[in-house]
DNA sequence: GATGCTCCC
């Protein structure tokens, strides 16, 4: 462990009395040392070599995986694809690039004469950034030069990089305008085990490309669950072994309910604080209020075990969680003196995330929160899931990095072993596919249908996604791409955004576009204070309050982020009016990547537009001021909201009855929009949403709705009903067997037709019953 | 009667 730096205690206050208002005091007022330090960098990667005290350039050469040089190297010359397990701490991350690189005879494989190229991949940036650093330090060279690193809005590489290490994000955006690769020799794709979205589309390109390149292409696939026979099934390759190197973590069960998780988990916390040895407690809950609650309880309790003259040692009490302001994130990872213990609930950003140093204890209560797309309902969900086997076994290894740890599972053995899932749900099978599908068709890949992804998503997920896409134009009925496709194919956005700036870009609200689709694109800038703390709570819900615009949450954002940067882009300005700074500042760089890249792809001149709408605001800055906008703003705005229609007229919802919500065009639901919303108790007729969010059909909310109009909507709508699902899937056209089979689509059409005949007698019954109520 | 785990281009 590092050791405890020495800080000193304005207060000098006794070492007892103060649990309490220590942990409140650390976790909210003084503010972090005024180091220029990057958000979340904090974080160090499971495979960094360990060094002791200050960092050594040298890699420490009793690494696991120096043993297994000559092995790995050997492998990898015989076969295209290998894959090796390993444990946190083997090094395989840093050192295996760098054997490939120094092997002579490694070298002599490839006919190119450039020198060896090699790709490692990361699902985190952050881990990206730190690997490449590290790597780069251990050979003594300059970052960028040898080694370096590529992530969105950096690449730090040039014609002299050798080591290349990526998000696996960047390298499938490469994949876009390369699909062999033809720019590496190797390509590491790396924690494999975590089955990424990204990573998961690349196993399958890499395995096409491999094939391709003729053994010219070479692969190492590294995980590190020992559940490898998925993997080597699928690429049908050699499994290589390197031990880890921590620290044993003895289990323990302690089933309580579900309900009672929460104080369950803090029982045993403020148990294992009483009674063990050294060693922070890492306490993994599903959510912020999870956590906020948790914090408040545990302070309470530990108060009146003071109270009661118990002898309780210091603790300092914190929250964890991705939506944390950057100053409290930061505190959880200052040192604490001697004797204090840190006491953190955390959702599973510690699962990878972020590492909390020192922990000797894990409480685990074995539930997280996933998101889920229904591709039916395009609904997405947070559900508070059981965790799986792989992912209680992650956390039960945070107790065991630095000392020998202590795991308490609040569940059974018997429901580890019988009911948790073995491995979690891979990404690629909850997600929408919208965005995957088009990247996969602008390689030229034409049946994403049956193509030979090593864990087929469904197909009724993959026929929604080519659905989508044909009704935003960037397929035809063929399912072939067009030329409006490959455009929004270059764009890092959601197919559906592409599509909006596309549209902006043609009708002069190009940079109010480009505003609304980076604030939808970063998440979450509204600071929305927890519940237990009421009076924040309501503060924040009144200041934002005064940002809503009256034609919908789309107006608002682009309200917020213009009066933003009005203010001078100050984090200042945010705290003050509850909003991220993290998440405006995040925009802002999307905003400038997008509007580069948007002049690459589209026919009008964006960056001229956008610089016509900042001279012209500059001018009518004071005059302008306050809520309306330019006089001639209600042009622009309803330009953007039309915009909005050609890429959402799918996600729009018509008024149903007197205040009764909205029903979904060509759905039977009825929606409302969400609290908070500036569309909330409005009476529309007709609005759109981007996001539809809820657990069940029957309470599911529009998030982020506008008011549109349905002239907008009426020339796009009648394509709803176009699609033909078998031409567009590419199934072979019309044979008399063929035919056969498109009997059953008769039926459904009929099925359709009934049900929007069914959901208009709905809408007038329910238009009769809400109005004899008023 | 109700709200947001985490990442990535």
């Amino acid at each position: 462990m590092a050791p405890p730096v020495k800080k000193d205690d304005a207060n000098g206050t006794s070492q007892r009395s103060r649990s309490r208002s220590r942990s409140s005091q650390w976790s909210r007022g003084k503010s972090p040392p005024p180091e220029k330090q990057a958000e979340k960098d904090t974080e160090t990667k499971d495979d960094v070599p360990k060094t002791r005290g200050t960092p050594r350039a040298k890699a420490p050469d009793d690494l696991p995986v120096a043993a297994y040089k000559e092995k790995i190297i050997d492998l990898l010359l015989e076969h295209p694809t290998i894959v090796v397990v390993g444990e946190t701490g083997s090094g395989k991350t840093t050192q295996i690039p760098q054997y490939l690189l120094d092997s002579e005879k490694f070298h002599c494989l490839f006919e190119n004469k450039r020198g060896l190229r090699v790709c490692i991949t990361q699902p985190r940036r952050v881990a990206a950034v730190a690997m490449a650093r590290r790597v780069s330090d251990e050979r003594g060279t300059r970052l960028g030069d040898v080694v370096g690193y590529c992530i969105r809005f950096e690449d730090k590489s040039s014609a002299s990089t050798r080591l290349r290490y990526m998000t696996d994000g960047c390298l499938l955006r490469e994949c876009l305008g390369d699909p062999d690769l033809a720019n590496y020799d190797v390509v590491i794709l790396d924690e494999a085990h975590e089955r990424s979205l990204h990573t998961d589309v690349l196993f399958a390109l890499m395995k096409r490309a491999v094939s391709n390149r003729a053994g010219q292409l070479r692969m190492l696939v590294t995980s590190a669950t020992l559940d490898t026979g998925a993997f080597s099934e699928y690429f049908a390759c050699p499994v290589l072994e390197v031990p880890g190197r921590s620290f044993s973590v003895a289990l323990h069960y302690h089933p309580v309910s579900k309900t009672q998780r929460v104080e369950a988990a803090v029982n045993v916390a403020l148990n294992l604080h009483v009674r063990e040895g050294p060693g922070h407690i890492l306490v993994f809950l599903t959510g912020m209020e999870e956590c906020e609650q948790a914090v408040g309880l545990a302070n309470s309790k530990l108060q009146s075990m003071v109270e009661s003259g118990k002898q309780v040692a210091d603790c300092l009490i914190v929250p964890l969680y991705g939506m944390m302001q950057s100053d409290d994130q930061r505190n959880v990872f200052e040192e604490v003196p001697e004797g204090c213990r840190k006491l953190v609930f955390s959702t599973n950003i510690a699962e990878t995330s972020l590492t909390v140093a020192g922990v000797g204890y894990v409480v685990d209560c074995g539930y997280c929160k996933q998101k889920n797309f229904n591709p039916k309902t395009g609904m997405e969900s947070l559900q508070v899931t059981e965790v799986s086997q792989v992912q209680a076994k992650q956390r039960a290894g945070r107790a065991g990095r630095t000392q020998h740890g202590k795991c308490f599972r609040l569940y059974s053995e018997e429901t580890f072993n019988r009911s948790l899932p073995k491995v979690t749900v891979p990404e690629i099978l909850r997600s929408n596919l919208a965005s995957v599908t088009l990247q996969m068709k602008a390689m030229g890949i034409e049946d994403v249908v049956r193509f030979d992804f090593m864990e087929p998503p469904d197909r009724v997920r993959l026929v929604k996604s080519l659905r989508l896409l044909f009704l935003i134009g960037a397929l035809d009925e063929d399912g072939v791409l067009t030329d409006l496709g490959r455009r929004m194919s270059q764009l890092p956005l959601e197919p559906q955004y592409g599509r909006v700036l596309l549209a902006a870009a043609e009708s002069g609200c190009v940079s109010e576009a480009l505003t609304l689709v980076s604030m939808l694109s970063s998440e979450g800038v509204w600071y929305r204070p927890s519940k237990h703390n009421a009076d924040q709570w309501e503060e924040a819900r009144a200041t934002q309050e005064r940002f809503l615009h009256h034609l919908g949450d789309h107006l608002t954002l682009v309200r917020v982020f213009s009066m933003w940067e009005d203010e001078g882009c100050t984090p200042e300005w945010c705290k003050a009016n509850f909003l991220h700074f993290r998440a405006l500042r995040q925009a802002r760089d999307i905003r400038g990547q997008l509007c580069d890249q948007l002049e690459k792809v589209s026919e009008a001149s964006v960056r001229d537009a956008v610089r016509a709408v900042r001279n012209r605001y500059r001018d009518h800055r004071d005059r302008d001021r306050g809520r309306g906008g330019p006089k001639n703003g209600n042009s622009v705005e309803q330009a953007l909201l039309e915009s909005l229609c050609s890429g959402f007229f799918m996600q729009t919802a018509r008024m149903c009855g007197a205040g009764g919500g909205w029903l979904i065009v060509g759905e039977n639901v009825l929606v409302k929009c969400e609290a908070g919303s500036a569309m909330d108790g409005s009476c529309a007729e007709w609005v759109l949403y981007t996001d539809l969010v809820g657990s069940t059909v029957a309470n599911c909310m529009m998030r982020t709705v506008s008011a549109v109009a349905h002239k907008w909507l009426q020339p796009l709508l009648p394509k709803l009903v176009e699609v033909d699902l078998k031409r567009l899937v590419g199934i072979e056209k019309k044979t008399s067997r063929q035919e056969k089979a498109d009997a059953p689509k008769d039926a459904s059409q009929i099925a359709k037709e009934r049900e929007v005949k069914v959901g208009s007698a709905r809408e007038r019954y329910l238009a009769r019953k809400s109005k004899p109520a008023k």
